[in-house]
DNA sequence: ATGTATGCAAACCATTTGCAATGAC
DNA sequence: GTCATTGCAAATGGTTTGCATACAT
């Protein structure tokens, strides 16, 4: 039940796209499997790094249409943009165990597990709302940047 | 303490503008009235829009700097991106005070205030992180959206 | 007088789209 | 053979940038 791995999700996959009369294109095999050698989120342009260095030529629409089939089978999640407006995408199972710090300054983000005394009042929250997929996002300054613009303001002052 | 007024926000803002050595233009005046009328999150375009009802007309540039500006002089807060890739804006002194649920079908943002419960857990979450701002957003499904999808699902089965 | 602000139009760039060619079934 | 899928190149659209002109101090 940890992490599921490449073949299973494969499997899943290659059973959505039956269903759903889709077809099990090499492309689409590909792009599964650098998308879970991934350890968290990723963009498109990390992917498509990643792409070139295998044998397979897949074009970026090709890329972005696949990830879109990969969320509707809800193996992946997209998450909104960032202030540098580009998506990030982390494989579902990842998604829903943790917190995302995200600093608006260098847009890195950082990950933190659900404590179990914030759990109960979120599902209160979330009433009404959401129940198939969310996930929570807080933005701000982290530390890094945080003491990066205080040693700053700190030689100004000199 | 409820609402600062325009008023009070141009006072405050003409202070930053003097001690940054900036000037106070007609349109920065302007714009600061404009935003002050939102009751809520507005994007740019909604900004452009009201823009065109006063007599003053100011360019894509001129908002865009003069939101920067605003915002350095924590009057205003900057969202990130929707999965549309427009940014919102919202006055500081309300965003504080909510979490946002934004939906990802429609776009649309419903604001919750902060339970009582929720507050001093999340102050945990955030050590070592931001302090200078945060805010909370869910992302999901609406209640509507969730409605319309299973209507269309039952009459898919029949 | 000085240099910040503004307006315009062009540039940016992640993502989307249109369409002819390909290939899974 | 049929129709989903791919690749390419062009389009989209919110935001940013460069630069000449205007104007607050």
């Amino acid at each position: 039940m940890e992490h599921k791995t490449n073949e299973d999700l494969w499997e899943v996959f290659s059973a959505y796209l039956t269903e759903k009369n889709l077809r099990r294109t090499q492309e689409r095999r590909v792009i599964l499997q650098e998308v879970c050698a991934f350890d968290g989120h990723f963009s498109m342009d990390m992917l498509r790094l990643r792409m070139n260095d295998t044998r397979y030529h897949v074009s970026r629409a090709t890329l972005y249409n696949t990830l879109e089939v990969l969320i509707e089978a809800k193996i992946l999640v997209k998450h909104p943009p960032n202030f540098n407006r580009t998506v990030q995408y982390e494989l579902r199972s990842r998604a829903e165990t943790h917190i995302h710090l995200i600093c608006t300054r260098c847009d890195a983000i950082r990950e933190v597990r659900y404590s179990s005394l914030l759990m109960p009042n979120l599902r209160s929250v979330k009433s009404n709302f959401a129940a198939e997929y969310s996930t929570i996002y807080i933005y701000g300054i982290c530390g890094r940047c945080r003491n990066k613009e205080q040693r700053i303001a700190q030689k100004q002052k000199k």
